[in-house]
DNA sequence: TTCCGTGCAAATCTTTTGCACGGTC
DNA sequence: GACCGTGCAAAAGATTTGCACGGAA
């Protein structure tokens, strides 16, 4: 199964929430929602902005300032979250049915993200949750270290 | 037992690594120290500057610039960590012993920033560090939710 | 005396905001 | 035609860097 077969149609859905949401069409967001759909892991808005000018030439370029008003609404709608991975900056992926929720992996040394998932984890987060003084909504698991190519 | 009481010399553990590490004694980083080691939980620079400039009157007053320059060096010797909570800023605590490492719990509604330590949950990461392809060195957790206040 | 640690000010970098135009509804 | 979405430029805010002075070794 393709990476792309898994995004669940993410970004149908997408684009169905913000007009339910009551927003217009708009070209840099639908460019964005696109570009999200296919990605398996978290990317920056530079990345993002990159990425859709990489494409671009024929297509439409975005502005980062769309970029980062574009995912702070997709946050705040529950289409997009945002992971802290102790770089410089903050990045974004798409959130995902629960079967396909996962965590991250950072290599200190080059920089590289890459995703995990857990049963036990998130078994032991959920059993944790309860008895702690926060009603969790959510939760961000980063692991830090070298990967294979940097441990070598 | 009182936080202090439970810092276990953190503080002058510091001084002794800084000193083998080859630098001279400082007054911005001795009361830089001071602080951290009396703290429970994490601080941003801006938090750590306030603190000793409200320490400060009789006490030195420490520049913004060097709280970020000595939190930097002592996060490369291993003595304090960054904790991203998506806020802001980054917060900074002091590394302690393996019985008293923890992770966050973050108010989303007034941002206070709380501890925790689950067992179940370090067995869960340790198990799960050798299956993935990275030589894990460091694992960073933080809950998000509501506190109980908020909640109310 | 040498050279590090620090304060201050300026620079850098990420993210946000103001404003005007063009497209969607 | 009204108003939202977007690009561009400027602003804001956190963190870093350059430089010169004073204190530690």
């Amino acid at each position: 199964m393709s990476i792309d077969s898994r995004s669940d149609g993410w970004t149908e859905r997408a684009e169905a929430t913000l007009t339910a949401a009551g927003h217009r069409r708009g070209g840099a967001r639908h460019a964005l929602l696109e570009l999200l759909g296919g990605q398996e892991c978290a990317l920056t808005a530079v990345e993002i902005e990159d990425a859709l000018r990489a494409r671009g030439k024929r297509k439409r370029v975005v502005s980062r300032a769309s970029v980062y008003r574009i995912l702070d609404e997709l946050e705040r709608l529950g289409l997009v979250q945002r992971v802290e991975t102790g770089q410089a900056m903050v990045r974004y992926e798409r959130v995902c049915a629960r079967e396909q929720h996962h965590h991250h992996l950072v290599c200190d040394e080059c920089g590289v993200v890459m995703p995990f998932s857990d049963a036990g984890l998130e078994r032991a987060i959920s059993k944790l949750s309860e008895r702690v003084p926060l009603a969790v909504s959510e939760h961000e698991i980063v692991l830090h270290g070298a990967c294979r190519d940097c441990a070598a």
